[in-house]
DNA sequence: CGGAATCCAGCGGGATACTG
DNA sequence: CAGTATCCCGCTGGATTCCG
């Protein structure tokens, strides 16, 4: 799928890998997906269950999300033959050392989210403040 | 919103910090963000080598992507008043300290992708297969 | 060289309706 | 209950053009 990349820079180590990063990222990548990992973190769950906890999420983006997880093995998904029918799924092991990595970016959100706000906030008061404009060495 | 069930891991206390990880995710979910930090792990970059290092990356996204960054202080900005106009882009510790960041889950990604791949195919091999029918306990 | 502004195609994703 | 199918709108993001 990704061609091989050309990089110039002098450390280039891992932007060949990138191609993995951005395999999970385009997973991570849309809010869905972490949500419902996260929800299922409380164990099995049902569709309507999984539907009534995350608040925005729709039918389509819900059953979407969960095909996607179970087609790689995050996600079992058990489905009852019952009368009133029922689906439950669950998280596999996989899908455990994913949440593990979501969290530990969790945990830098969480430690620097009100720093990055604060740069946020400083930036829109300083407004169109570009960068600083050292002395111009010709 | 989730009624209290029996919790097969430690923790659950995670969903309600969600935003935070909605922000950073946000942020390196769209695949730009990723490669230009990358890219500037390489040291002070100009605009015209980040577009150069980064193949596919086009002038909108690129000057985006950097605005974002800098206004989040995870990179400076530094413009030089000079006859060709020079502008250098470097990371800061706060944009380090997300590098490392993403570069666990690339951790992650590098580990598992092999995984995730293999249980892809088997899934697409197995075709429409559902979930597993366990006992249709009526 | 380093951007800003504009235009436009693609598709992600919400709302709705229907099925088994 | 647990999806599937359809429509359709808004945003993302590439290509192009112009400016300091």
């Amino acid at each position: 799928m990704a061609s091989a990349r050309q990089i110039t820079g002098p450390c280039q180590a891992w932007p060949q890998d990138s191609a993995f990063i951005r395999e999970v990222l385009d997973r991570i990548g849309d809010k869905w997906t972490v949500l419902v990992v996260s929800t299922l973190n409380a164990g099995s769950l049902r569709y309507s269950d999984l539907h009534a906890s995350i608040p925005g999420i729709s039918q389509r983006m819900l059953t979407q999300t969960l095909k996607h997880l179970e087609r790689d093995g995050l996600i079992t998904r058990t489905a009852y033959a019952e009368v009133p029918p029922r689906v439950e799924y669950e998280l596999t092991d996989l899908g455990r050392s994913l949440r593990d990595a979501v969290m530990a970016m969790a945990g830098w959100a969480a430690a620097h989210h009100s720093e990055i706000a604060g740069n946020r906030a400083a930036s829109d008061l300083t407004g169109v403040g570009r960068g600083k404009a050292p002395a111009s060495a010709g």
